[in-house]
DNA sequence: TGATTCACG
DNA sequence: GACGTACGTGAATCAG
């Protein structure tokens, strides 16, 4: 019996996405615990519509009800505007199996479930609702998203279902300062940087509302823009009518679908008992199952959620204070062995992996042996590539018995390790993907401890496999030196005996994986999920393409500047024999301090902690005028760090076969976020000195190449402006003004037409101090100016930018509350110390200001460097370096200019949509045949 | 191995 | 009232 939709009817329209979400970002990551099939969005899920169902009673019950999804990505917005949605993040990699888990979860509930190819959700619950009210029904929409706020009056109201909160009239006039029938004309002009509909720049939803109630609406107020009297919107108004009407093209709802089903379809039906006990207990939902049981008045079924598997070998999963077992170790000898291991990982759905090769140089190195585990306690080791009789003194490539042959093994396992379902788990995997992609292997997708504890814990402890293992495990496992040994008489791995070998290899990956059970879920509750997800792991493939591809690095270039410096450096030494009567190491500060403050009796020396004196360059240079030992020192010094570091050590980097120098990044360097590059640390390359810039000639782009340098202008004073919200540092950055010179006017009261060099100078060094967490001893220090001045200083800037203080003020307080600071993209680094006692706290405070600064930097060019691949895809760029706020392509040079714009384009875009910043990021480019040039 | 110095952002 | 400081890194070298 149906009845007609009509007058006393009462729909229900349940906004799904918005359920998914909600439940997906509300709860841990759980996984079914048979298959390990990720669960957690659903269970979310089904817990909503159960609290929905049981709360559907009594006279204001629901007589028809729908679920709405959307369904595939391409709608009619997309064909009027192609930047419709353009940026939002990518659905995580484990939610997108669960969707269409939560479309059979709705439907086992016996509710109505309704998609559509081409149409969001939103344009069938308005067409839904249009035709419920035109038959005289009432309508209520279960979300809380603004964009169905247009659809709200005459029958139909709005209900946020987690605050439970009713949305009328009145509430939409709160939200938008406008009836619904003109909120489509609101959100045309404030436009949407979630969805990417441009609307008027400048114009937000105030300034909008403002606009529609004087006007009437949208085509009243763009007719007669003319009249507006500021002179910048009513310049907007005229110049962007196109960009506003279609603004309000993409937010207007299509309440006049064609849907292949009518109301009368939708109506509240009682659950089935068995279909929906038989959902849920196929999900494993134990504490659902048995509720619902209940409820429907049948009996619950048990639920066997031991993972599906042959023999005893395959127990539940133990806690992860299981004890260690080395015996319990396997060494796989066959294909058929590691078959089983390999069945393993797939019904799990995860398997920890991890290599052993013959050194660290992840470029060089070959593979020795691969460990892979699915279960606490239960790991092997595939030996792979272990030479025998590891006493021949002359080696051998004689292999050790009981191996597999590396090509069956790599076959073997490539489409487990490339397979899209099943997540490999790593401790630094970066470096195993490195390796296993010189084998032809793309392993892919990755979950890494490393990131997964950097996200949890910067600031906190390391992040080093050991470290994590007697924290979190209350483990200390093997130390690799007990099977290398250690300084000359070190071996490679391929050298240790296998049947030890297993037992440390196997070791790491049981490690690994009982450190991902237990510090993945604390990724939610410590709320850093979206940390990870958006800046850590995406970046891993992002870094091992950079750090593979290399830079190319002229040898030539190098030695003869290796010679130049070493002809002057001789001269020097012999001046500086001369000048102390006698010959002494010039590298030792202890004897340099010697000769100047003992021997030549000179004032000014400090001594270090230990004693010595202590000769660093500002001291020297303050003697330098009238000293020539003290200026040859530095000379000195100069060309020796030039050559030590770069042109005689970067030389030793550079591979045979490719003429590539290839970096590392280590991902968790810096506790603010930051990376830090090392073997070798193409990160401090010289650029400030005048001879050492020229070591960046050495660095060249290939035949018909160049290489381009963009950087981001200015980002850590542009973001201290946004984040203390200091209006006049903002606008002088909207304007496109000198900074530094800005600063100086309002400082020290200088018309910008009358700044000079020396007041400008001043000026800068202060932004930069207010960056660092200025202090009068430290900018006194680097103006060489006595202290009082400078704090005088500091004193007028906190005058004129008040907002400054109060903004360090409030992250100590917060630091010291919270014991952690964050970024604005909600990066966490902890400050242990921040409530120190002593000289320590001074250090710690000072960080605390510098970490949100530096960290939402960093943050910024994460997600740049994240999205760079797709922007230049197709075109012959590589991305090859980057330099905290610098990325070095190379490419071919007919491609240039159309690199540069995409680059740009991502790099002053990356914010977005995660942040809307109200101050511009500018990015800098340039480019050249080699790195001098480019920069 | 720790301390010192200095290259970068 | 003195303490001893700019923030974040990596690498080469000396000295014990």
């Amino acid at each position: 019996m149906t009845t007609q939709f009509g007058k006393g009817c009462h729909l229900h329209l349940i906004d799904g996405s918005a359920f998914i979400f909600r439940a997906y970002h509300a709860l841990p990551p759980l996984t079914r615990k048979s298959d390990g099939l990720p669960i957690g969005a659903v269970s979310g899920f089904c817990n909503m519509l159960q609290r929905y169902v049981e709360g559907n009673t009594g006279p204001d019950a629901p007589t028809h009800v729908a679920v709405i999804f959307d369904k595939g990505s391409h709608t009619f917005r997309n064909d009027l505007y192609d930047q419709y949605k353009a940026n939002r993040e990518a659905m995580p990699e484990d939610l997108r199996p669960q969707m269409p888990l939560t479309r059979e979860a709705t439907r086992a509930f016996n509710i109505a479930c309704k998609e559509m190819e081409g149409f969001e959700a939103d344009d069938i619950m308005a067409t839904l609702a249009h035709q419920a009210r035109d038959a005289g029904g009432r309508v209520t929409i279960l979300s809380s998203d603004k964009d169905l706020m247009q659809l709200v009056g005459d029958g139909v109201e709005m209900l946020d279902p987690m605050k439970n909160k009713r949305i009328d009239r009145d509430g939409v006039f709160e939200k938008f300062g406008v009836g619904p029938e003109r909120v489509v004309d609101v959100q045309a002009l404030a436009g949407d940087s979630v969805d990417n509909v441009p609307g008027a720049p400048g114009i937000g939803i105030k300034t909008a509302a403002l606009l529609i109630n004087e006007y009437g609406d949208l085509e009243s107020l763009l007719d007669r823009a003319g009249e507006i009297k500021q002179p910048k919107r009513r310049q907007t108004l005229i110049e962007k009518r196109d960009q506003i009407e279609l603004s309000k093209k993409l937010v207007q709802l299509d309440c006049n679908m064609t849907l292949d089903f009518t109301l009368d379809d939708l109506e509240v039906k009682d659950p089935v008992a068995e279909d929906l006990v038989g959902f849920l207990s196929q999900m494993e939902f134990r504490t659902l199952t048995k509720r619902v049981s209940d409820q429907l008045g049948v009996e619950a079924p048990a639920i066997n959620d031991t993972p599906q598997s042959g023999g005893a070998a395959e127990a539940a999963e133990e806690p992860a204070d299981l004890p260690f077992d080395a015996d319990a170790y396997e060494w796989v000898k066959d294909a058929e062995a590691l078959q089983t291991w390999i069945d393993a990982a797939y019904r799990r759905g995860y398997v920890a992996v991890d290599t052993e090769t013959t050194g660290l140089d992840e470029m060089r190195v070959d593979l020795v042996g691969i460990c892979l585990s699915s279960n606490a306690g239960q790991a092997c080791y595939v030996p792979l590539g272990h030479k025998a009789g590891a006493d021949d003194l002359f080696g051998t490539d004689q292999l050790a018995e009981g191996q597999m042959p590396m090509d069956q093994a790599l076959a073997v396992l490539k489409p487990l390790l490339e397979d899209e379902s099943i997540l490999k788990i790593g401790q630094n995997m970066k470096y195993d993907a490195k390796i296993f992609a010189r084998y032809g292997i793309e392993v892919a997708p990755i979950d890494d401890t490393m990131l997964i504890s950097y996200a949890l814990h910067a600031g906190m402890h390391g992040h080093g496999m050991d470290a994590l293992s007697e924290r979190y495990l209350n483990h200390t496992p093997i130390p690799i030196k007990t099977l290398l040994g250690s300084g000359k008489s070190a071996i490679t791995f391929d050298r240790v005996p296998i049947e030890d070998a297993v037992k440390y290899a196997a070791e790491d990956a049981d490690i690994t994986l009982r450190l991902w059970q237990k510090l993945k879920p604390q990724l939610h509750q410590q709320q850093v999920t979206t940390v990870y997800e958006t800046l850590e792991r995406p970046l891993v493939h992002v870094l091992k393409d950079m750090e593979m591809t290399g830079i190319q690095v002229d040898r030539d270039v190098l030695s003869r500047m290796s010679n130049a410096f070493a002809q002057k450096m001789a001269g020097y030494e012999a001046e500086l024999y001369e000048l102390a009567g006698h010959e002494f190491n010039v590298q030792s500060p202890a004897q340099v301090g010697k000769i100047l403050f003992e021997e030549m009796e000179l004032e000014g020396g400090k001594k270090t902690k230990t004693g010595q004196w202590s000769t660093p360059a500002d001291v020297l240079e303050d003697l330098a005028a009238e000293h020539t030992f003290a200026r040859r020192v530095l000379d000195y010094r100069q060309l020796q760090k030039l050559k030590s570091t770069y042109t005689d050590a970067l030389q030793d980097h550079i591979y045979p076969d490719t003429g590539r120098v290839h970096t590392s990044y280590l991902q968790s360097g810096a506790n603010t976020g930051r990376m830090a590059s090392n073997d070798p640390n193409l990160q401090n390359i010289p650029v400030r000195s005048e001879e050492g810039r020229r070591i960046r000639e050495a660095f060249v782009a290939g035949e018909g190449k160049v290489l381009l340098s963009l950087d981001y202008s200015q980002i850590e004073l542009r973001i201290l402006a946004e984040m203390a919200g200091i209006d006049a540092l903002k606008q002088a950055f909207k304007d496109g003004h000198d900074i530094h010179a800005m600063t100086a006017s309002e400082m020290f009261d200088v018309p910008m037409s009358e700044m000079t060099p020396e007041i400008r100078r001043q000026a800068k060094a202060i932004n930069f101090g207010v960056i660092y967490g200025i202090s009068a001893f430290g900018l006194a220090r680097n103006l060489h100016i006595p202290r009082g001045e400078a704090q005088d200083f500091i004193t007028r800037y906190f005058e004129r930018f008040p907002g400054i203080r109060t903004y360090m003020e409030e992250t100590k307080a917060f630091a010291k509350e919270h014991l952690y600071v964050q970024t604005l993209f909600g990066r966490k680094i902890h400050m242990p110390e921040i409530n120190a006692k002593g000289p320590r706290a001074g250090f710690a405070q000072r960080a605390a200001i510098n970490a949100p600064i530096q960290g939402t930097a960093a943050d910024v060019i994460r997600r740049a460097m994240i999205r760079m691949p797709a922007a230049i895809a197709g075109l012959p760029a590589k991305m090859l370096l980057q330099v905290h706020d610098e990325l070095i392509f190379e490419v071919d040079e007919a491609a240039a200019d159309q690199v540069v714009e995409r680059a740009r384009e991502v790099m002053e875009g990356a914010a977005a949509p995660a942040l809307h910043m109200s101050v511009p990021l500018v990015v800098d480019a340039g480019r050249g045949a080699n790195w001098a040039e480019a920069h």
